[in-house]
DNA sequence: TCCTCATTTCAATGGTTGTTGAATTGTAGG
DNA sequence: CCTACAATTCAACAACCATTGAAATGAGGA
């Protein structure tokens, strides 16, 4: 990922409605939500949703698709794990040790075998 | 970590003179490097070089120390730690198997000591 | 103590970002 | 085709953020 790119999704996850409209989607999974439904749960308005939706949207956290009258927007998880990966190389480069508690934390270990993980 | 304080630092991050700084200073180590140094590093002048200082430590992402007439920065580590851990909260808390990838791909699987990483 | 260097603070300015409500586009059902 | 509904666009305004240069603080060395 590229610095610039990574500014903008840093950017996008600085809003308070933002950041919860990416909490919100992350949390309904690939369904996702309509717009208007995302307007209701962040209570804010059906134009300023769309401001923000179409922010999040070009920072690469979100995705739309239509579906009858209604925008469904879903999280991008692939645009996610990207802006991880930038951050985690920033942090972690020369230093694995110091990020590896993250992870454990993150209930994110990947590669485990010993013991299954529980959600 | 709480979703105040991530917001914060990713409005630290997201800004060109501060990610520079930042990205500058986690290759810098634990030694870090004195504000004037990292002002002609990233070429912007004395003044402007403290405030995006002040807002970075402010949001946790840098840590200061003074050494003789200098005041030398470091990275926060525990707070870059911290903010990945609340990233992969939202991103993978239910969907483990998207985010894995992200680990391998910034070379940070945690617990492998075979091989020490070269800058 | 006095002087110097490193850094910070301050006030002013220009630029960017978020919010609002009204008008518009686009989709589907009667 | 006409109406209703979902979402976006637009213009205007307020609030916030970054940059600049000058002045102030604070630590050390002579």
């Amino acid at each position: 990922m590229e610095e610039r790119q990574a500014r903008t999704a840093f950017a996008a996850l600085s809003q308070e409605t933002r950041l919860r409209i990416v909490r919100l989607l992350v949390r309904a999974g690939p369904d996702g939500m309509a717009a208007g439904a995302i307007a209701e749960a962040v209570a804010v308005s059906p134009s300023n949703v769309s401001f923000h939706l179409k922010d999040l949207e070009h920072a690469g956290m979100i995705v739309p698709r239509r579906e009858a009258r209604s925008i469904i927007y879903s999280a991008d998880f692939n645009g996610l794990r990207d802006l991880i990966a930038f951050l985690m190389k920033d942090c972690c480069a020369g230093h694995p040790e110091i990020c590896a508690p993250a992870l454990a934390e993150a209930q994110c270990r990947p590669f485990t075998t010993k013991k299954k993980a529980r959600a």
